[in-house]
DNA sequence: CAGTGGTCTAGACCACGCG
DNA sequence: GCGTGGTCTAGACCACTGT
């Protein structure tokens, strides 16, 4: 029953009471919560007030509900590991088809993706990025990773024209080892990578493509691949589900 | 007016159009939305509905509502950049007191924090990270960091207390260069770092001390620093705001 | 079929900001 | 005082899942 005179919304009392719950392990990951009707019951209050107090835990992630089933605890999720500086390591590209395939493969999945390349105009940020002039053409890589058919990660890889032109960067298939290897072969030697990491909120295109539950943000990262000179040859914005990844980073301490 | 016959809910029609509206600029950032019993008339549905939709763009990040002011597109947030490998080099280390104030006075901001140090025994993530045995006494630095008054970070500094007995890691102050100088001091010199970057929904808890608005996630980083030897000297659990930071990383391409 | 969550209404009253 | 968002009610009907 909630506290009609402690100036706490009933909304917040009940959400409170359930998270404490699901925390203590009353409600243990995976569990029904009592339906919605019942809860009216228990706390005293009104339908839409009991689901208000659902959509608050629904939104930080703690429970999913499912039509005409119920309203479940959300089990931890499994993240997995990213290592950004063994997985682009020259010796991981030489093995196999991309870092991305890589990675699903070792873990026993089977990878697969949708390309679209096509050719654009910088923008200012692109531009800023590759070091080249804004309006300049790069060739951009658009693509959908899937494991087992569940889509992980979207990715788009923006390089100057220059480098792409006659190589097969302009075919969806890339061959073993990627963009990086065919840019080796080009004659770019990598010389070093840099990767910004932020997080947000989903957009609701995101939210249906990365099968996204309610709660759950994205990661971004743009990885910068530089040359030996240290001349942009890459970048590559990535949206990954922030419930299925964990990035990695090691460097020395000087 | 929304459409009745589309199938599609009458809430997600409103936050579709109003999304589109602010996407396509016609309510630029910090711009005042109608309020809710306009929108009750312009699309012809009732009031909860349109709060519905509200909702659904505040828990998206997209706009923030204020009591008795009204609703208004969420300008961009100011992202700071944090370089994670500059910033714990050896000389920045003896250039001040500890990569956060040495941050915040280059942005010129004032830097303050409020340290707790506490002792607990390992449970089994630290135990790992750590490399010592659960149950083991460990060093606990508890640490709420703010810039301008503004809390911007939280960190959770965990050390083996056999590495910390008899030096000032164990008092609030550690002095210039911060726990990393003063291990160093003790002989403990500084090999490599690790870290692990995550993304979550905030507790309740940290929504209040990180004053988050609607719709921004946190951001997760545990550091690990090791020694030359590559013991685990120091774990380092950090809780940022996404809004506010953006972090960087670069690494030789082999 | 019964039980679940999903959507929606037409009000009511409160709390806050500002002129 | 007036307009704003915040909270809450007591229903109604729909859509989905299971038996």
């Amino acid at each position: 029953m909630v506290d009609r005179r402690s100036g706490i919304p009933a909304f917040r009392q009940v959400a409170g009471d359930l998270r404490g719950k699901i925390a203590a392990g009353e409600y243990a990951p995976g569990e029904q919560l009592p339906s919605e009707r019942e809860l009216v019951d228990t706390y005293g209050v009104s339908r839409p007030t009991v689901r208000e107090a659902v959509n608050m835990l629904r939104s930080e992630g703690l429970v999913t509900s499912e039509h005409g089933r119920g309203v479940f605890v959300r089990p931890p999720a499994l993240v997995q590991e990213r290592v950004a500086t063994t997985r682009l390591s020259r010796a991981a590209r030489q093995s196999d088809r991309g870092a991305f395939r890589a990675d699903a493969t070792a873990r026993g999945l089977t990878p697969s993706a949708s390309v679209e390349v096509r050719f654009e105009h910088a923008d200012s940020r692109v531009a800023t990025r590759l070091a080249i002039a804004e309006g300049d053409e790069v060739t951009v890589r658009d693509r959908v990773m899937r494991a087992d058919d569940l889509v992980v990660q979207l990715a788009v890889s923006r390089l100057p024209r220059e480098l792409t032109r006659g190589t097969v960067i302009e075919d969806p298939e890339t061959g073993p080892g990627g963009t990086y290897a065919r840019l080796e072969d080009a004659g770019h030697r990598l010389g070093s990578f840099t990767e910004q990491v932020g997080a947000r909120m989903p957009s609701p295109d995101e939210t249906s493509l990365l099968q996204l539950a309610d709660g759950v943000p994205v990661i971004t990262l743009t990885r910068v691949a530089y040359g030996a000179d240290g001349t942009p040859l890459e970048m590559n914005d990535m949206v990954l589900a922030a419930d299925r990844y964990e990035l990695s980073y090691e460097w020395p301490a000087d």
